[in-house]
RNA sequence: GGCGAUGUAGCUCAGAUGGUCAGAGCAUGCGGCUCAUAUCCGCAGUGUCCGGGGUUCAAUUCCCUGCAUCGCCA
């Protein structure tokens, strides 16, 4: 039996909706616990939301509700998106449940007891975006390097973890565990920062301060610091210290985590064990970003891939397709909707779609779609080795998956897709099928390359789950069954001959790229309709623009330009303005109307003629519409 | 300022104690097949392997230095 297997993700701090670097997280936590169910271990799979501090009052304050009204609100976001990405977790906790606010205390006190907790006096200078203090020299221009506010001096005493006596275990506990974080890369990271003197850790915050926190259990004037509480959620959601699950997983355990939180995962959690006497964590998994154009996808920024919206509009395992592909573990990625089509187009519709619609047209074709009956003589010749191809597949594939490696994982699978495609086109059945002599290797070709579809659909269980069942549904195999266990894999010639099955379909559409035109801000937005806000703007700014009511008095076609008309409005004066509408409008529809023109626009020379304004319209994908206005008015009339 | 990573075909990236190591996929061009989602198979290119210097019989691969990008730390 292998062992048991314990898979977290961050719980997401509800200050912000989900987005495309969260999903991805899930994702691949939901895809390394599929792996592992395919090895046959007993899967726990942990996710949640982290819901204490000081940001999550005032994010609640904005939208004028209390915290636990907020808290609730968003992390139902998180909870019920994950569903919708395919994503199985076995609990999903919340730093406000009571068995967790329980865990916190129990922790905190045994700490305490053992004497690695002190009370001291700190000056500093706060920045409350941050929740946290900053040296001078961090500053810039005394401000706060991410939210460009100046902190404030804050003087308080508050509880300390001695986090510092336990520098010296933890570097040693590293060089000993060469893999405990990983990839490689973060591994140095976290040592090169343990060059340094490590400092203590500040756990509280004054109520005077904050309340919206666990308080303290030896001092109930204080509330516990967001980190110290919300890392404790991996072992509080799994029934600390006594259940079942704790005793069973928690020696398993293994977290996924993006690279910007890397210091609380690789430091104070395992100092934090350290001192609570719990063991330490197996593995530290660390991912990189997801970069959209060149902004970053972090917290702060509010810089957004919406999942539900690419899941929407391309399917949810193209989506997970595209992210674990895509990505190398540990590395930044770009995202990018061109990748995305190009990936579906020749990976997923070109190569394996067509392979699995082609193999079972044909198997209806020849064959009363059934699987057909293997003859062990007509196979001779007619194997191609395409069983060692599977068979390499799968264990390059396991091997693959084990190191997180998910893109070569993926491309092993891809390789004997292609092996197959080849096997089709070196035994070209249409030829076999012609004469009655080579009925038997016909047989043989259609079994052995449904027996290829077979396993090719386990392997893609764990990234793309709804497809792989749809394929062995179409292979007349149930799709209920753990198909995916890889030792199923393994084995070749499972498929039984006689079965009868159903049409064939096509797995992926083709996106036609012609059409889908969609600019990329439309994905790249955070709500499904609207394009991307531009940055905010004061009224102060706004009324720099001068926009009037115009009547268009005449309208002229430009010479050698296809886009643009030239009109004669007026606005009280008569003014010459050009207009890219000309494949949208003419002169009849224009002519008499009123529309709105910015007036103090710089004048641009547009082919020699001089344009002394600009006139409004929407802009749509299929051109332009005009902005007129409801009634008769003024000409000249200013509009706010 | 300190430390580290990266820089390879149009694009995304593999690659090796220094010597068939100049590669894959996509994109492009040409040829073939027709079972298939105008799909599949084959062939064909192009690269100063970031610049400069050094070690060596030999460096894209090692050393030094410079540039660019990114990250961590101060």
């Amino acid at each position: 039996m292998t062992e048991p297997f314990y898979i977290t993700t961050p719980i997401y701090y509800v200050n912000a909706k989900p987005h495309l670097g969260h999903a991805y997280t899930t994702i691949v936590a939901d895809v390394i616990c599929r792996f592992h169910s395919m090895q046959k271990a007993e899967t726990y799979f942990l996710t949640g939301t982290d819901e204490h501090g000081d940001k999550v009052v005032r994010a609640a304050k904005k939208e004028h509700e209390t915290p636990m009204v907020y808290v609730d609100r968003i992390s139902s976001l998180f909870k019920g998106l994950w569903p919708e990405l395919n994503i199985k977790f076995n609990s999903f906790i919340r730093t406000t449940d009571l068995a967790h606010v329980t865990v916190v205390e129990k922790i905190l006190q045994k700490i305490y007891d053992s004497g690695d907790i002190y009370f001291s006096e700190y000056e500093g200078l706060y920045c409350y975006g941050c929740e946290r203090f900053y040296t001078e020299r961090e500053l810039v221009d005394r401000k706060c390097p991410d939210h460009e506010s100046e902190p404030a001096t804050i003087k308080e005493s508050n509880y300390f973890f001695k986090m510092s006596a336990y520098q010296g275990w933890l570097i040693e506990y590293i060089h000993n565990h060469p893999d405990f974080i990983r990839p490689e890369r973060y591994k140095n990271e976290v040592l090169s920062f343990l060059k340094e003197p490590l400092g203590d850790l500040c756990i509280s915050r004054p109520k005077t301060r904050l309340q919206w926190g666990i308080t303290l259990p030896f001092d109930k004037n204080y509330v516990t610091y967001v980190w110290f509480d919300a890392l404790l959620n991996y072992i509080s959601g799994i029934g600390f210290p006594d259940g079942g699950l704790f005793k069973k997983f928690w020696p398993h355990a293994q977290h996924i985590i993006a690279k910007d939180i890397l210091k609380p995962h690789g430091i104070y959690w395992p100092t934090m064990l350290k001192a609570a006497g719990i063991p330490i964590y197996k593995h530290l998994n660390v991912h990189g970003y997801w970069n959209i154009d060149q902004s970053k996808m972090s917290k702060s920024l509010g810089n957004v891939v919406e999942p539900l919206q690419l899941k929407n509009r391309y399917g949810i395992d193209v989506f997970r397709y595209f992210l674990m592909r895509e990505m190398v573990f540990g590395l930044d990625s770009i995202f990018h909707i061109d990748a995305l089509i190009k990936r579906t187009n020749s990976d997923l519709a070109n190569d394996l779609g067509n392979l699995f619609s082609r193999v079972l047209a044909m198997t209806h074709k020849y064959f009363p779609a059934t699987v057909p009956e293997t003859d062990p003589k007509a196979e001779q010749g007619f194997q191609s080795g395409l069983k060692s191809d599977a068979l390499k597949a799968v264990e390059e594939f396991e091997k693959s998956m084990c190191r997180f490696s998910f893109q070569k994982a993926l491309i092993a699978i891809w390789d004997f897709i292609s092996k197959m495609n080849k096997y089709i086109d070196v035994t070209a059945p249409w030829v076999l099928a012609k004469k009655k002599s080579s009925q038997k290797q016909l047989a043989a070709v259609i079994n052995n390359l449904l027996e290829g579809l077979r396993i090719v659909s386990g392997l893609l269980y764990p990234v793309m789950p709804d497809t792989a069942m749809t394929m062995q549904k179409h292979l007349g195999l149930d799709p209920e069954k753990p198909f995916y266990h890889l030792d199923g894999l393994k084995t070749w010639k499972k498929i039984t001959p006689g079965i009868v099955l159903p049409k064939s379909i096509i797995l992926f559409p083709r996106i036609d790229t012609k059409k889908d035109n969609t600019p990329h801000g439309d994905i790249v937005d955070s709500d499904a309709s609207i394009s991307k806000i531009k940055p905010e703007i004061t009224l102060e700014t706004f009324n720099k623009v001068d926009l009037r009511v115009a009547t268009v008095l005449r309208v002229d076609t430009v010479p050698k330009a296809k886009k643009l008309l030239k009109l004669e409005i007026d606005i009280g004066e008569k003014r010459t303005i050009i207009a890219g509408i000309a494949e949208n409008y003419t002169s009849e529809d224009l002519v008499g109307r009123q529309i709105i023109v910015i007036v103090n626009l710089k004048p641009a020379k547009i082919l020699g003629i001089v344009s002394q304004g600009m006139m409004l319209a929407a802009v749509e994908e299929n051109g332009p519409v005009v902005a007129t206005l409801d009634k008769k008015t003024k000409p000249g009339a200013p509009i706010r």
